[in-house]
DNA sequence: TCGCCAAACTGGTCTATACCAGATGAGCGA
DNA sequence: TCGCTCATCTGGTATAGACCAGTTTGGCGA
């Protein structure tokens, strides 16, 4: 607050760094997608060490500014994609309509027994089947999401047995005549660890936004429950209401 | 993935200081809101140096297990509070609801233009005059987010006489007959930083959460934009549609 | 008893260095 | 030309210190 002798100010000298990074982004002198220079040239480049170089870029980080690509450096972060869980939409075609490319693969699909939270969160008895559905989706090649899709059987009958890298809204729409009616959502911010870290290729403990939707049909009967484990860089939720 | 002849597995160190940790929590040997052992207390237990410490801590509060007090330690993160951005509501009761203890505190209440960006986000012209409001809110004596609400005075005459530590919903309802009736509400996860880290009393780079809520009445006439920066381990946001 | 002050303690910032592990690319050999 | 190997680049993890700037607290003095 007070004036200094020393002439850089009061500053701590990884705000500087982080400040003059974010100058250079915000002037567009570094694109998205752009590498940065390396944490041993940045940090020779600006008088100073790397640990305290890797203090201003998990600043950045951190305001979604540059994002990391395990052992091949820091990248600028493109901007967010729009997303409003409270509609039924195809991944696909919003992530098209934002002038990205978007792909999807499927992980894993299995049949299971519903475990206690998985009860608690959609009303079906700890025990009935349950099929699991896991996706992971790009945005520009880039990794942005993972999800956990539990799919209800009964109202859903060979489901398991369809192609899943499409949009999944379309198959309930067009094979099961479904109309997802209600939803509940819930989302907070949190670290990305393990299973996830891995699937997204980051580091475990990476900031994260994790979503969850439980959808009913028409008649109220329970059709899926969603976990989405985004890269906190890459979205921004919008909802209209009324 | 593979066996290691060192004993302790392939975990890196602050990880495996990390999980020691969070199993404490978790076993509730540390309750919410207690303050966890020195730094230099951890580092010296775990045979480790303060770095690595931090480390693990840093991994701790990204994920919302814990959070830091400028200076005076490390504390165990109480449950997220429940927030519906979408509905009418006051803080007040929706915290005490929770059995929280809740309180406001309004910082600056100014009559100011409309700027370009809050044009584009309200539909006001730039220049019209605006009220712009700044509060803080706490949850047993936390404060968990900053606000900046700007309101119409066009359609809330005399509105910067009224006192703005009580909830603004029921001011609007009681004595400008508002009943909000429309609502777009965006957020993204990112970093506080300046007047809001400081205002928040913790580090800027901190994690938060962004929420901006545009609302108007029956008649679509706009009544105020909102803007909060939310401690990214307070709250978890629900929302239910249709 | 009360209030103030100083010591002790806390996290915050920073240097300098080391080695590890995955990614990459140049160049060699088949 | 194609494929593989290996040196070199990257960030990831870790040590061992140092000093700074707020917070807390215990004890002293009025």
């Amino acid at each position: 607050m007070e004036a200094r002798a020393n002439g850089e100010g009061s500053t701590p000298l990884y705000l500087r760094v982080r400040d003059q990074l974010a100058n250079q982004i915000e002037a567009g002198l570094l694109a998205a997608n752009t590498r940065l220079p390396s944490e041993r040239v940045l940090a020779e480049s600006h008088g100073t060490t790397r640990v305290t170089t890797r203090l201003a870029l998990a600043q950045l980080e951190a305001e979604g500014r540059i994002y990391r690509s395990n052992r091949r450096g820091w990248f600028v972060s493109p901007p967010r994609l729009v997303y409003n869980p409270t509609q039924d939409y195809s991944f696909s075609d919003n992530v098209t309509s934002q002038g990205r490319t978007p792909a999807t693969e499927t992980l894993e699909v299995t049949t299971t027994e519903v475990a206690p939270w998985l009860a608690n969160k959609t009303g079906l008895a700890v025990g009935d089947a349950i099929v699991r559905l896991r996706r992971r989706r790009q945005v520009d090649g880039r990794p942005v999401l993972v999800e956990n899709i539990y799919l209800n059987p009964k109202r859903l009958p060979g489901i398991e047995q369809y192609d899943f890298n499409r949009s999944l809204w379309k198959l309930l729409r067009e094979k099961f005549s479904v109309e997802l009616q209600g939803k509940r959502i819930e989302m907070f911010p949190t670290a990305l660890v393990d299973p996830q870290a891995e699937a997204l290729g980051v580091n475990a403990g990476t900031a994260g936004l994790y979503v969850t939707r439980r959808s009913h049909d028409a008649d109220g009967v329970f059709v899926e429950f969603d976990e989405e484990f985004w890269l906190h860089d890459t979205l921004s939720i919008q909802v209209e209401v009324q």
